[in-house]
RNA sequence: GCGGGCGUGGCGGAACGGCAGACGCGCUGGACUUAGGAUCCAGUGGGGUUACACCCGUGAAGGUUCAAGUCCUUUCGCCCGCACCA
């Protein structure tokens, strides 16, 4: 037995070793109940960061602990390979090309995966830059493009001048580009989008199923779906055939409309300004605030403009003419793109009314006070009842909410209408490191989708890549000229990729099957491991990845190829790791990198640190120190076993009964311990806590080798060190793994059952309990365990200090918590 | 502005409504040492005392309760998400 623990050797020899006998292969089937543990698989940036060390530690510890406890659990890795940055690096550098680029960081980052001693099955690794994997990504995408959920239209889309490709709505930030930061432009693009519109009510709807999900992002990404109910409303031009139709959470307000604006960019402007006068006053407002970069345009800050249009709607509950205008703060991309004006009762209408002298008119009155509206100093949002609203005077305005839906439905000028804040998930990218939309353009066909048995549409390998802002697909002849699959004749590839969060929206369900060649997975393969049973990951992706991935499950749901509704039963989202306060970024200088961190203490104390140090929803700080105190921990206990293997392994395992003293004290430890333990791990996800029972464990063990030997039960001491070897196995893989082999174990620690208390073991005989008078506390006492309150009140008043606490005063009530407390409330 | 979260020693963090500060770091003292930045032992919220006793203490202020870090109300500070959404 080597008297120091040596990291670096035993690291090594353990993941040669698991990698020999494949330990963490996963069967397909198997009759013990399945658990699929899956971690967010990373981009192969090259390098694992902290983030990520976080993340799989806490899967691993997951996957291991079920293991051990019997489960079959699935377990494993693979690449988020495409994206810019390969392709950046190809621009940049010149000559390296994204694949070669990628692959080589995929065997980096493989490596550093290793060398922290995850357990993954590795024989289901996936790249989704792999063409038989991205094979299926364009065979997903035809099956919603026949579905009518893939479709191509020209919107003003998102577009980063930097990144050179286009961005989904998730994926603009404060105005900026999520990746760079660099002020998001609005273009006019033909693009295709997914219809994810379409299940946003089955997305609000399912979140019932998803009681194992952190309230918080369910919360966002409600708030990202932004449902609104209110009503549709048709507004006829004065003079013209035209109609304008706003959408309003507010119909019970329509009878306060003292205005009516228009988006700048409405398709309506240009006509209604036709001959007026004002072509060139309005195009100029027009063209500018188009011009407006998204930040600017949808800020608070930024002071609301309007310009009438020299025209007037009809109201069509009053008949009243109202004058038409455009203004910078109506979006056309939410409701109808046009908004009614009701300065009384919305406070945005009631500045803007106030800086154009339109009149305020009251419309809902609040119970008790009248407003009159030359005395308002804001709009009244609140509730109240109808005024100056013809025959719908005196409702609620609840009521009448509905009431003037069905009148306006009645007379075919208005309607019930849900509008949501998302919008259609934009998955078109000009970029070349991407899965090519399997999408021909044929002259006389028109949009024909690839023939399934033609995928994939491979990406060539030798194109040129410059920033110019179209695809490199679209300037290698080779790639863009085909032959149209239905009539033969010449066509024309997409050349635009799809967004990389469509490859991440199902690969794992690809880990069930991941060398399938019929189809994207084995469908009973996918229903025996889905749905994911603890998916675990950053917050970061609340709204992007999870929405994403819940709908395309939804979407394969419908097309019967999974059976699952929801993608992942709970989610946890690891906080952030810290230093000095902040993210760790190159830019702050305060990057701790997992490599040299390894290097110095070994991949087991970087785990237990990172498990120890913060609970893991939290944020994490990093400290050196805590890092120190961990590999501290581990060499402790090393130096407990090492003196004690020989003993240990001539130690009985006999089952233990009338224990006394020191012994039965020092199971009774153990015993807490494997239920802190266990409890902590399955029910909380508290790895900090679990660890330091461990570790009070390893305190405790210290002070029992001190016991002389003729006083210290060999089989305890056997139970003792194998339960701290078990229990912090899942924390600790190589240490643990080497000490079990030391101390006589043949086969491998991590294919052990987990232990399990004997509630027996833990009874105590006696108990402390805290005297209190009035609620202070003024004393301690011993007594037997289990004592009746009656009896723990008895002791409790002949205590002598507590006799002369109370003497002479009167006692009015006495508080009993069985082996806790006595309170005497004296007065 | 709306929504969510968090405020506990010098630090990271523990505490089914029942002994606040587990565990770790740091610090102080001691032991062992040629040496200690290794290891072991002891101490470590503040005030107070030779030592006890005792008093104070979970951002702040109220409240409920025999009992509040924990529940309720108000308030301050920080972090995150959304934000002219009609």
């Amino acid at each position: 037995m080597k008297v120091k623990y040596d990291f670096n050797e035993v690291e090594k020899k353990w993941q040669d070793r698991w990698d020999e006998i494949d330990l963490y292969a996963v069967p397909d089937y198997s009759d013990r109940p399945k658990y699929y543990c899956l971690e967010m698989f990373p981009y192969p940036s090259g390098k694992l960061h902290m983030g990520h060390v976080r993340n799989y530690s806490i899967g691993d510890v997951v996957a291991r602990f079920k293991t051990m406890q019997g489960m079959h659990v699935l377990h494993p890795m693979g690449w988020d390979a495409f994206g810019l940055p390969a392709e950046n690096a190809a621009i940049k550098h010149g000559g390296i090309h994204p694949a070669d680029w990628t692959i080589d960081n995929i065997d980096k980052m493989r490596d550093q995966l290793k060398q922290l001693g995850i357990s993954y099955d590795w024989n289901r690794e996936l790249a989704t830059c792999d063409p038989e994997y991205y094979r299926w990504t364009q065979w997903l995408f035809l099956q919603l493009y026949h579905r009518g959920l893939a479709y191509k239209r020209l919107s003003a889309v998102n577009w980063c001048p930097d990144c050179a490709t286009v961005l989904a709505n998730e994926q603009v930030v404060n105005g900026g580009c999520e990746r760079c930061k660099t002020t998001v432009e609005k273009r006019e693009l033909a693009q295709w989008f997914f219809k994810i519109t379409s299940y946003a009510d089955r997305l609000l709807q399912d979140m019932v199923l998803m009681d194992g999900w952190p309230e918080k992002v369910k919360i966002m990404q409600e708030n990202w779906i932004g449902r609104s109910e209110g009503a549709e409303i048709d507004f006829q031009i004065e003079g013209a055939e035209d109609i304008i139709t706003v959408y309003t959470t507010r119909p019970d307000t329509v009878f306060g409309i003292t205005y009516m604006v228009l988006a700048p960019e409405h398709p309506l402007v240009e006509k209604l300004i036709a001959g007026s006068g004002k072509e060139a006053q309005i195009r100029d407002f027009v063209r500018k605030v188009k011009s407006l970069s998204e930040i600017d345009r949808t800020s608070t800050e930024v002071e609301k403009v309007g310009l009438p249009l020299g025209v007037n709607c009809v109201n069509p509950l009053t008949g009243e003419k109202v004058p038409v205008l455009i203004a910078n703060y109506v979006l056309l991309e939410y409701g109808t793109g046009c908004v009614m004006g009701v300065p009384a009762h919305d406070q945005r209408d009631f500045e803007f009314a106030r800086k154009y002298n339109f009149p305020v008119r009251v419309v809902i009155q609040p119970a008790g006070v009248t407003l009159e509206a030359d005395e308002m100093l804001s709009a009244y949002e609140e509730e109240g009842f109808l005024v100056n609203s013809g025959r719908f005077n005196g409702l609620p305005n609840k009521e009448a909410i509905k009431a003037i839906t069905a009148y306006l439905e009645e007379k075919g000028q208005g309607r019930f209408r849900v509008t949501y804040r998302l919008r259609d998930w934009l998955i078109s990218r000009q970029r070349y490191w991407g899965a090519p939309i399997p999408i021909i353009y044929c002259d006389v066909c028109g949009v024909v989708p690839v023939p399934e048995k033609d995928l994939p549409v491979l990406l060539p390998m030798n194109v040129k890549f410059k920033p110019t802002g179209r695809s490199p697909l679209a300037d290698y002849p080779g790639f863009v000229n085909t032959t149209c699959p239905k009539c033969g004749g010449p066509g024309k590839r997409e050349t635009d990729t799809m967004d990389t969060f469509m490859c991440s929206s199902w690969y794992y369900y690809r880990y069930s099957s991941p060398g399938e060649t019929e189809g994207p997975w084995d469908k009973a393969k996918v229903d025996y491991w889905l749905p994911v049973d603890q998916y675990i990951g950053g917050v970061e992706h609340a709204i992007l990845h999870l929405l994403y991935s819940r709908f395309f499950t939804k979407v394969l749901y419908d097309l019967e190829l999974v059976s699952n509704q929801e993608p992942f039963t709970n989610l946890l989202t690891q906080g952030m790791v810290l230093k000095d306060g902040a993210k760790m970024s190159k830019s702050k200088g305060n990057v701790v990198s997992p490599e040299d961190i390894i290097a110095r203490y070994g991949a087991d104390t970087a785990r237990m640190f990172i498990l120890f140090a913060a609970p893991p929803e939290r944020d994490l700080e990093w400290s050196d120190q805590g890092v120190e105190g961990c590999f501290r921990f581990l060499n402790r206990v090393w130096r407990l076993v090492a003196p004690l293997v020989e003993t240990l392994k001539k130690a009985p395992r006999k089952r233990v009964a009338n224990l006394v003293g020191i012994n039965r004290e020092m199971r009774r430890v153990t015993h807490k311990t494997i239920k802190k333990v266990t409890e902590d791990i399955s029910a909380r996800f508290n790895f900090n806590t679990a660890v330091s029972a461990i570790m009070e464990l390893v305190n405790a063990l210290y002070q029992f080798k001190e016991v002389p030997e003729s006083d210290r039960d060999p089989a305890i001491l056997r139970e003792a060190v194998e339960s701290l070897l078990l229990l912090l196995a899942p924390f600790a893989p190589h240490i643990t793994e080497e000490i079990w082999e030391m101390t006589g174990h043949a086969d491998s620690i991590h294919l052990q059952a987990w232990p399990v208390y004997d509630p027996a073991a833990i009874v105590e005989d006696e108990v402390t309990i805290v005297v209190q008078i009035n609620s202070k506390v003024r004393d301690r006492m011993l007594v037997p365990a289990g004592l009746a309150a009656a009896q723990m009140q008895e002791r409790v008043l002949k205590d002598p200090k507590i006799l002369k606490l109370t003497a002479g005063k009167k006692i009015v009530k006495t508080i009993t918590v069985p082996d806790k407390l006595v309170n005497i409330v004296v007065k």
